[in-house]
DNA sequence: AGTACCACCTGACGGC
DNA sequence: TGCCGTCAGGTGGTAC
């Protein structure tokens, strides 16, 4: 599910594969996922040309068509890249190829169409007009606080919405109420400031973690709970069944011992 | 402003 | 075996 960490883990592939090789081909297999372009567009606007610079923003990942625009990336719940050479690994479910001189391709793969990928030309023009606030890996503690203050809802919605913090969805969110030991449904208006700080504080830290772990949830320290987020999960502290409740028309697991409403 | 619900979309899974 | 409903969850639109 690509939140923060997926999409920052997306960005170092790409700069380990796809930079600043010259681009023979471009393909666009499904036109559904093109945004606001079109496929002979996007054709014209990468062939012969290469990629000069990865930039990420909350789950939006960018790559610098040198001397021209921006190809957006947005990977929906199932969109990923994958760089191979032969095209009998190509993944199944490819939207974009991109092949380049030295042979190797870059793939756009995007199982349930999700996911958009765009022309643009402007990031800070883009990330003002769709509202997004501040990156969540990027934001202080004063801004975090603030934000949060100014919610009056609860607090996985306010941790999910991409307004008030970029980056954050479903599955993240669950992970950082865990860790501070807050039910997902909590009032934002009930948490006091040390409840804020020291959930910034976790938000950071996981978000350091699970980037360094390449967003591979097997690769996780044992207390997390991402890994248990399944039917049947345990939480890894107690060692008891997680509730699973909807919020805001999502899944939330937790844990009925440590994560108690006030 | 926040929440509920629907749509987009495919594939895995459980029930019968 | 095979059909069908449900679920997964990012975003965006609408209704209340």
């Amino acid at each position: 599910m690509p939140e923060l960490p997926d999409v920052e883990t997306f960005k170092q592939y790409f700069q380990k594969t796809s930079l600043n090789q010259p681009i023979k081909k471009a393909d666009v297999e499904n036109k559904k996922i093109l945004a606001d372009t079109s496929g002979s567009n996007l054709k014209k606007e990468l062939e012969e040309k290469k990629f000069d610079e990865a930039k990420r923003y909350g789950k939006y990942f960018f790559a610098s068509i040198k001397n021209s625009s921006w190809l957006l990336f947005h990977f929906g719940m199932t969109g990923e890249l994958k760089y191979f050479k032969n095209l009998e690994d190509k993944p199944s479910h490819s939207r974009l190829l991109i092949t380049f001189e030295n042979g190797y391709h870059l793939s756009f793969d995007c199982q349930r169409m999700l996911g958009k990928i765009d022309l643009i030309q402007n990031i800070k023009e883009f990330t003002k007009k769709k509202e997004l606030g501040p990156d969540a890996l990027k934001i202080n503690l004063d801004e975090f606080k603030k934000r949060m203050q100014n919610k009056r809802g609860g607090i996985k919605s306010a941790l999910m919405d991409q307004k008030t913090i970029a980056g954050i969805g479903n599955t993240y969110s669950d992970e950082i109420l865990f860790q501070v030991g807050i039910h997902p449904k909590e009032k934002v208006k009930n948490l006091d400031e040390k409840n804020l700080e020291k959930m910034f504080n976790k938000m950071k830290k996981i978000l350091e973690t699970t980037i360094d772990k390449k967003a591979d949830p097997e690769k996780f320290p044992s207390s997390y709970l991402i890994p248990e987020r399944k039917k049947n999960g345990k939480c890894p502290i107690h060692n008891i069944d997680l509730q699973r409740i909807k919020v805001i028309g999502r899944t939330a697991y937790y844990c009925p011992k440590h994560q108690q409403k006030k």
